[in-house]
DNA sequence: TAATACTTTCAGAAATTTCTGAATATTCAA
DNA sequence: TTGAATATTCAGAAATTTCTGAAAGTATTA
């Protein structure tokens, strides 16, 4: 593949948005160039297309690779490795939900947890377990909720999303049901 | 407030959070700080408490407010200002996730919409380009679905959360009901 | 108006993160 | 085995981000 304009300008603003999204910026370039290349790509070819090092893109495929986010290939009579993105852009999106929960929200929560068992030493203390436990309570509803929903089918992932604010209307409808079973 | 060591472990470790949500480390804390204080605190108590100087005191503030998580109150015959965290933790995180949008989704969205107007100039640019529409769907779904459950009363938020996976059960009622309506 | 008490700004320093490339390790064919 | 091709590692360099503190700005009081 060529670093056309079209392509340079998706692969460098890629590149930004991923380190916002928990990897560095040569990781978003590499794992962009991957999502949109047909072909795979050798890892010297990313290094050229890039601008970027030989071991730069190595750890940036390690990386890729510890997210699960990209695979290996092979080509009979040549010993290179080739890379490619793996499974949908819904997938990625998944992983990376995944990913970010385990690496932070996760201890997070641990530590949180642990505050809140510990005995307030004073009045200042207990106003501060009072704000934290608020703060664990969303952090846990976000975690679990999120976890469901990739527990989802993608079908019906997408029909709630489509729903949009529509789902208060079928929430009213599910508190309607429940009354009568109540009944 | 002092800082004990229940205090300064929350602290830190949210401010490194912070910095995984958009916002440098020193910002996390002093956030972090006015959270977890009954009482408003000033830039000099925030400076001590965290041991930083109050240059950097007066910059975290400033992005704070950029981002509408504190207030500024006063108290008679005392010219310092004291700043207090603004809103709810639910309104933080409703704050933060917006913030984001805007800065982030939006000129994302807007780079990918302006690369899918141009002309493919070959096999491998409308490659990408497919691609690159999947990418764009994806976002724009997030971003649309996201804003719309912002907009829903919190108790609504609360109720679908609460839901977890069972919300699958109750899309079928809906699909029932549509089902029905139909006939 | 000047003095005082505070806040903000920003150039350069310090800290942190990322990147390079030579050295080392691995793989595979002969 | 050996050697050629390739991949990985990691110490130090480069780039980037964050922080400091002195100087400048602002508001209030007398």
């Amino acid at each position: 593949m060529r670093m056309t304009p079209m392509i340079e300008s998706f692969v460098f603003h890629f590149g930004e948005m991923g380190s916002r999204w928990g990897f560095n910026r040569t990781v978003g370039q590499i794992y962009a160039l991957l999502v949109i290349s047909e072909q795979p790509l050798s890892a010297n070819d990313i290094g050229e297309m890039l601008g970027i090092s030989r071991g730069n893109v190595s750890m940036g495929l390690k990386e890729l690779h510890s997210w699960q986010l990209v695979h290996t290939t092979h080509r009979p009579g040549d010993r290179k490795d080739y890379y490619q993105s793996r499974g949908s852009i819904w997938d990625m999106a998944n992983r990376v939900f995944e990913e970010r929960r385990k690496r932070e929200m996760d201890p997070t929560l641990s530590l949180l947890r642990d505050i809140l068992l510990d005995e307030a030493g004073n009045a200042e203390e207990a106003y501060a377990q009072e704000r934290i436990a608020e703060i664990h309570d969303l952090l846990e509803n976000i975690t679990e909720w999120t976890q469901s929903l990739q527990s989802l089918s993608p079908e019906k992932l997408n029909t709630l999303m489509k729903l949009g604010s529509g789902v208060g209307k079928v929430l009213e409808f599910k508190d309607k049901l429940m009354a009568k079973k109540a009944d």
